[in-house]
Order: C-alpha cells, then structure tokens, then sequence
RNA sequence: GCGGGCGUCGUAUAAUGGCUAAUAUACGUGCCUUCCAAGCAUGUGAUGAGAGUUCGAUUCUCUCCGCCCGCACCA
C-alpha cells in the first residue's frame, strides 16, 4: 500500500514556503544535494533532537559522540570500503545495459570472490559470458562511491582521505577511548548524528538518496551471546520513535533482510520500511554486525578491542547490534505523512498536519486586524510572550486572517493565536484556532502562558 | 552510465526567429477588512549555462548543468 501523496505537490511545497531548495540552484543545482531553509532545518533539528533524546538522553546506556568527518585512511582499509565499495561495472555492447561483474559471474556459475576486476573480465572471457540479453560485454570499469580528497599539501597516496561513507566509522575508532574513559558496564551504546556523503551513480527521488545525507547511528555493544535480546530491545524502541515522528503504524513494514542481500558479516538485519509516495523503501535498518568492525580494527590497528567484565577475568571482543537512520528519509516521511488536502468552504486547503512537538513554528500570533493599532499593539505584547516561552513562534498580519490561517497551515503551524476585540474589551482571552480541525477555541492569555 | 521526455518570474501555466515575453497565484508597499485565500492601488520578479548559425535566437544546432520516466546500481 502506497500513499495517494504526489512527490511533486510535496517537492513544490517544500520550495515555495521553504523548506528544501534545490543545492547550489543559482548555478543550475549540483546533483544529489539539497539545501535546507528557515523551516527545513526547524523541523529536520526536531526529527534529530527528538531522536537523540528517545535513544541518547532518554536512556542510561547510551554516550553520545561527534567524530571528524575525514578520518585516517587506515580507517577505510581497516573497514573493507577501500576495496569493496568499488563496483567493477561492465556493459552489454549493444544494448548498453550495465551490470555488476561479479554478479554476472555468479549468475553464470563462478565465485568471483576476492578476484581483481582483471580477473573478473579474464573470466568472462574464458568462459565467453554473454549478458542477459545474449550479447558480448565491454571490460568492467570501476566506480567507487567514496569521495577522495587529500589531507595537507601534498597529493601522494600517504596523503588520500575520503569522505566518510558511512558514519559508523567514528563510532567503531572511539570505542575504546569511551570504555576508557567511562568503562561502561555491557551493554551500552555509542550514538552519533552526522554528513555521510556517496557518489552515488543515480540520486533520486526528492532527498531519498542523494550524495550527502545524514545519519543518525548507533553501535549497541554486547556479549556475543547476548545480541538477540539486545536486537529486539532496539527494534521495539525503534517503533516507538516512529510513533513519536508521527507515523501511522499501517504504513510501517518490517523486511527480514534475507541472507543473499545482507552484507557479509551481517548475520541479522531488519530493514524497516515505510509506504513512501514514491513506493515502499527502506526508512531505516538495524542488523547484528557481530565483532566484524572491532575485529577489523584490532587486526589492522594491533590495538586490542577487548572488553574486561568488571570483577572477572571474561574478555572478548564485543559484538554490535547498529540501528541506523537517514535524517533525511526520515524527514521525507514525516512530510508525506503529515502532507493533506482538504475543503473549507469549497475551496481545496493544504496543510501539513505536523505533530506539535515537530512543527517549525509552534505557534502565530495575529492581529485580527491591523489597521487598528489597539489590536496590534496587544497581540505583539501575547506574542513577545510567547516566543519567550517557546522561541519557535512567528508573527502574522500578511493580508486578512483567513489567508493568515491557510499560510500557516501549510508550513504545519498547529496553532494560530488571534487577537480580537473581545481581548481588548478586558475579557482577557484570545481565540486560538486549530490547524487540523479549522475550529477555534476561546482561551485565556494566562492559560496560554501558563 | 544507457534509452526516452523535458528546462519560461518563488510556484503553476501561456506565447514567440523581430513590438516592453503574458496570466494566475505567491511575495513587497499603501488603503480597506470584526474570523477561514474578499476588494482597490502599486511594485519586485523568468526564457538553466556556454558556444554556434543569423541582420536579429527564449525559439534552430551543439556542449555542459539539472529535472522526470524506464533500465542498471544502491553495506
């Protein structure tokens, strides 16, 4: 079941009121990158804020860290990217359809396992494979998802760096500084929120996959025969941030990533997938990842990432459970699910029914009219008020109230505060009307403070 | 990266080898308005970038950038 949403009426919106622009759109756009507006990173801020307080703050197992994006490269090495975030790449000569080397090979019977792409293309040939499609194919070309650039003057191979392609890393190389400097009893987790960047070949889809994103990750760290149980506590808690974005359980799906389509040393994973207005896609994934990084690190580093159990003499490597969100997926759906049409009075209302706690702007405050400076006067008082008491509150008096309310209705303002007559007339309360409903209520400015 | 389609004010559309490139909406300003995009006045704002053909190009050609659909890819 996908949603009726159209990409493009959420796309058209998120520029016209702004949310997200286009990267660099002056210059014509840069590929795969977005930028963020005044209400774009409001709301994208709550999504990670209330994430970091759901699984960081909220909790008592959980440290918090913010690694440098470059990193050593010894890091990449160490992790496998270097070498395997490459795809040898080759072409049907005719029809030009592009295929992964290696997985035509396995299609075709032979272990490409830790071939070179020399080896790969030498195969093909000794066993004259043809694609698919019956036709001869070209020599594979690389194409390596991770930007390189170099760190100092130079520009050798000692110097290389990359982008990191996965936030991950940063957690893996400061686990043994945190049980250093904490010694945290198993389990507990490392979480962290950060840019990951992939030079991804086909971006696509608004900001589902583009070539700088954020992550928002956590390395959940066990005893390697405790990794079930710890599993399931991530991904029950995990439902229940989903809840708290907003989303309708109906439209949330669990994928048991079957053993083919794991990564290697995954010997779990869940992806959780959401009915995006572009189709059901993964929103987010949590697998087991075993002692594959720690152990990475330790065989390339010599530094051992064992861990001692208080008052025994148990040590072992420990092993990872990862939940791992994209902010920006996350943000997608949190829009598509809050994006709505409607009529009042015949004509068609858009809004955003955004939950509170994630709105941009909480609260407007209005003058019901505002050529009479009485009413100005009062509500710029109520509404000093309130930005003292929220911040995220904005003022309003553009045109008459009626398009005062449609204009917060679709940036998701669940609340407009409207100063009248009656506020003036000593009555001491104000109307606040509903962005959901369109009815308003009569409310004491005490009780709005309060 | 391949095949197909496309690129005009912030948004959504129109038109044109030659007059000041149009309309709605949005946005700005002033007036008006006692609760759901009313009205009046006025203003800002666009032919994605570069080259070529031409007396003259937004329109034709090429290159690049970007977008959409399909393929492929997606630790």
């Amino acid at each position: 079941m996908s949603s009726s949403v159209n990409m493009e009426d959420i796309i058209s919106l998120a520029k016209r009121r702004g949310f997200i622009y286009p990267g660099s759109d002056v210059y014509g756009g840069l590929r795969g990158t977005w930028d963020y507006g005044p209400l774009g990173v409001a709301l994208k801020r709550n999504i990670m804020n209330l994430w970091w307080q759901h699984f960081v703050d909220g909790r008592d197992d959980m440290y918090g860290v913010d690694a440098a994006i470059l990193m050593n490269q010894k890091v990449w090495q160490a992790s496998g990217h270097v070498d395997t975030f490459v795809d040898p790449l080759c072409e049907d000569t005719v029809n030009h359809r592009r295929f992964r080397t290696d997985h035509i090979l396995k299609d075709n019977g032979v272990d490409a396992e830790g071939m070179t792409m020399e080896q790969m293309d030498a195969a093909i040939a000794e066993h004259g494979i043809k694609s698919p499609d019956g036709n001869p194919l070209s020599a594979s070309r690389t194409f390596n998802m991770m930007f390189t650039t170099h760190v100092g003057p130079t520009s050798d191979d000692a110097s290389i760096s990359y982008l990191r392609p996965e936030t991950a890393q940063g957690i893996f190389t400061n686990f043994k500084n945190v049980v250093d400097s904490f010694y945290p009893d198993l389990p507990f987790g490392i979480a962290q929120q950060g840019k990951a960047f992939r030079n991804e070949i086909s971006p696509r889809d608004f900001i589902f996959r583009s070539r700088e994103f954020e992550q928002m990750e956590i390395e959940y760290f066990v005893h390697p025969e405790k990794w079930e149980e710890a599993f399931e506590e991530l991904l029950a808690s995990t439902h229940e941030f989903l809840v708290r974005l907003g989303l309708k359980p109906e439209h949330i799906h669990e994928l048991d990533v079957p053993e083919a389509d794991r990564a290697h040393y995954s010997k779990k994973t869940i992806d959780i997938e959401y009915d995006f207005p572009i189709g059901k896609e993964e929103l987010m994934g949590i697998a087991y990842r075993t002692d594959f990084d720690l152990g990475n690190i330790q065989r390339v580093s010599s530094k051992s990432m064992e861990y001692t159990v208080k008052g025994t003499n148990e040590k072992f490597v420990p092993h990872v459970i990862e939940p791992s969100f994209g902010v920006e997926r996350a943000l997608m759906a949190v829009l598509s699910n809050a994006y709505r049409e409607d009529e009042v009075n015949g004509e068609k209302r858009i809004y955003l029914a955004l939950p509170e706690h994630l709105a941009p702007v909480r609260y407007a405050v209005s003058p019901l009219l505002k050529n009479k400076p009485e009413l100005v006067e009062k509500a710029r008082e109520v509404y000093r008020a309130l930005k003292q008491k929220y911040g995220n509150v904005s003022w309003d008096d553009n045109g008459n109230i009626g398009k005062r309310y449609r204009r917060q209705d679709e940036i998701g303002t669940p609340h407009v505060v409207v100063i009248d007559f009656e506020t003036i007339e000593g009555g001491g309360t104000v109307t606040v009307r509903e962005r959901d409903t369109t009815e308003q209520r009569r409310v004491s400015i005490a009780e709005l403070l309060g």
